[in-house]
DNA sequence: GTCTATATCCCGATAGAC
DNA sequence: GTCTATCGGGATATAGAC
């Protein structure tokens, strides 16, 4: 909660911060497209004009916001990685870690994906996401022979731990400790399934026994 | 191109079909974000008003795109999936065609995964869905021993097939044909080693080597 | 079924005062 | 750094005429 005076009106607090908080919990209200900057300022308080203080428009506080979420995934994704030993529980601890961060962060997850953001004209996010893109790349070269089949197994983990979400919060219906926990668990499943199957992902098409 | 008349307004035309089609072409250059009753009947030449002669609101006419982007999937789909034969080159096929058909209509794919649509209100959506999903777990069944395999290995082929899509879009460089076909390669390939490894997503935690 | 006209609301962004 | 005031734009949806 923000600090405010007697007046009513915002004061002496970091509005910058106060608004990336509030950004949060609009768009876990109304989704990202909810999502407006004079909402924002309405719930703090303070005239419309003052968010355009700190952020130049709209898509760069949206950015700061997907900052913020990268750092906090990686804040809790690497202890957790640590505690395993071998790459494949790593990659299958990630996705867990990848499904339970969404479940437990929405509105973070939703505007990493739906904010639209143009990462060229905000490359800050590729910054802040970069920790945990070599600690994926760590894992799955520790796992491959070649640098083609390495570059197969990650997208294809990648694509599956996304998927998951996805999948998670489509059949939205229940949200509670158990529903996050079955995801995360497939997840890590499926993790595991195609490591233990990485070669079918880069052996020849005449190959394949279909 | 709808009909129309010389005072260039609107003429003897289907109306309503003429409103998804317009539907499709702003969310291909806008997004589903940017579509609005206003833009679509500005360019059909028509009142802003004349749309709600045919859809109660905004939501009833994105839901109209979206049963009529699983009909146009299951209609690419049904055909294909036929000439293979065996479950698993089925389900990869299944695969490839899902990615191919989200890259070739985007417009169609994003309506279903970003409107936001509340199933609840739309259940006509799911009825047109009901087919793909019957497609599916018919090819899940062939190869499943048990049921509640089954639901694993489908859960997790449907997030793969979803992620491998994201994953396109998301490094959106070159849309090309080939960088399409690799994709759903990918896509595939993933299909068949979830496959291969099926028995990972179904056995109890401690029997699984890490 | 479509039109004109309108009510109502919300948004992004800026200028200039304090 | 925040305020007041405002410009300019766009959206949904409805009422009543044709």
């Amino acid at each position: 909660m923000p600090a405010r005076g007697k007046d009513g009106r915002y004061h002496h607090g970091d509005l910058r911060a106060a608004l990336i908080e509030t950004a949060i919990e609009v768009i876990g209200e109304r989704g990202v497209r909810g999502f407006s900057m004079a909402e924002a300022s309405r719930r703090l308080g303070v005239a419309v004009s003052a968010p355009y203080a700190h952020f130049a428009d709209r898509d760069e506080l949206l950015a700061a916001v997907a900052v913020h979420a990268y750092q906090l995934f990686y804040a809790e994704l690497s202890p957790a990685v640590g505690q395993v030993t071998g790459p494949a529980g790593q990659l299958a601890e990630l996705a867990r870690c990848y499904v339970r961060f969404a479940a437990a962060h929405r509105p973070l997850f939703e505007v990493l994906y739906e904010a639209g953001l143009d990462k060229a004209r905000h490359p800050e996010i590729e910054t802040a996401a970069a920790p945990i893109d070599d600690l994926l790349s760590a894992c799955v070269r520790a796992l491959s022979d070649d640098q083609a089949g390495a570059g197969e197994l990650a997208s294809a983990l990648e694509a599956t731990a996304n998927g998951h979400v996805v999948l998670f919060f489509d059949n939205c219906a229940g949200q509670d400790e158990q529903t996050v926990a079955q995801a995360a668990e497939r997840a890590a499943r499926s993790t595991l399934a195609l490591i233990e199957s990485r070669h079918l992902l880069t052996r020849p098409h005449d190959q394949l026994r279909l």
